[in-house]
DNA sequence: ATGGCTTCATAGTGAAGA
């Protein structure tokens, strides 16, 4: 089966190159990040039309997440319970006994602003709420836009980006403590070129220099790892005209379905 | 040279993203 997450940066925007690249790509499961729109206006139809059911939970100009899934989808859970949240952030749902968490971690803004704060105090309830759910999902994966570049080797330019936000010392620790969770990072457990991104600026002549980072991932459980045949960035849909500035990250796992 | 672009809500510009 075949795993993907896209930040799309609005699906009201974007829903032509969603549509084109899930004709092309045939993926089994894509999860979404930053649909910035009301549940009213999910295009349900136009997915269901090319095969895809969904899940979504979305809000006005922020935020918003969706699950599309060419196989069932159930016991669906909107945000992370518990954790007092007016942001739309996370979605999960069942998909063939495996559980699929689909999240838009915050951004943080700046180091010690109120929102990197919010940050750090979503990230640790994330992380609790999966504790439990790893106990009653030995499959599970985790799939969105982390806001967090891991390692050096996931920053264009570690010096200049030393200490801030994506890649600061806190942020990177709360992303191991998902690791120690029995969690593992599918794209490093294949070979990768150098400089591999999911993310470049609009600003700068980002994409067309690499000045990117990989901030979006796909976390599988120990029981998924060993099941992990590929895993890859897709750069094409940042080519296109009007692109997210987010591209596809994908993983691809021995399963039946 | 610390900006550069894109989106949304708005009807001027400002906030936010990363």
């Amino acid at each position: 089966m075949k795993f993907a997450t896209w930040n799309v940066n609005s699906l009201n925007v974007r829903l032509p190159h969603v549509l084109d690249w899930l004709a092309a790509n045939q993926p089994d499961v894509l999860c979404l990040q930053e649909t910035k729109q009301e549940d009213q206006k999910f295009p349900y139809a136009q997915l269901q039309a090319i095969g895809y059911q969904a899940a979504h939970i979305g809000q006005k100009t922020y935020n918003g997440v969706a699950i599309l899934s060419r196989h069932p989808l159930s016991n669906i859970q909107h945000n992370i319970p518990q954790f007092e949240d007016d942001q739309q952030r996370v979605i999960a749902a069942d998909i063939h006994g495996m559980r699929v968490v689909c999240a838009y971690i915050p951004n943080g803004q700046a180091v010690d602003s109120d929102k990197y704060q919010y940050k750090l105090r979503w990230l640790g309830a994330l992380n609790n709420w999966l504790k439990s759910e790893l106990v009653r999902y030995p499959e599970l994966l985790l799939l969105g836009d982390y806001n967090i570049a891991p390692e050096d080797r996931d920053c264009h330019d570690p010096a200049a980006w030393l200490g801030q936000i994506l890649v600061s010392p806190a942020e990177r620790a709360a992303f191991q403590e998902l690791l120690q969770l029995g969690l593992h990072d599918s794209f490093r457990l294949f070979e990768q070129a150098d400089k591999s991104y999911s993310w470049w600026d609009y600003r700068m002549l980002g994409f067309r220099r690499n000045l990117g980072m990989r901030i979006d991932h796909i976390l599988v459980s120990d029981a998924l790892k060993e099941k992990c045949l590929a895993a890859h960035i897709d750069k094409a849909p940042r080519k296109l005209e009007r692109p997210s500035d987010h591209t596809p990250v994908l993983v691809e796992i021995a399963h039946r379905a």
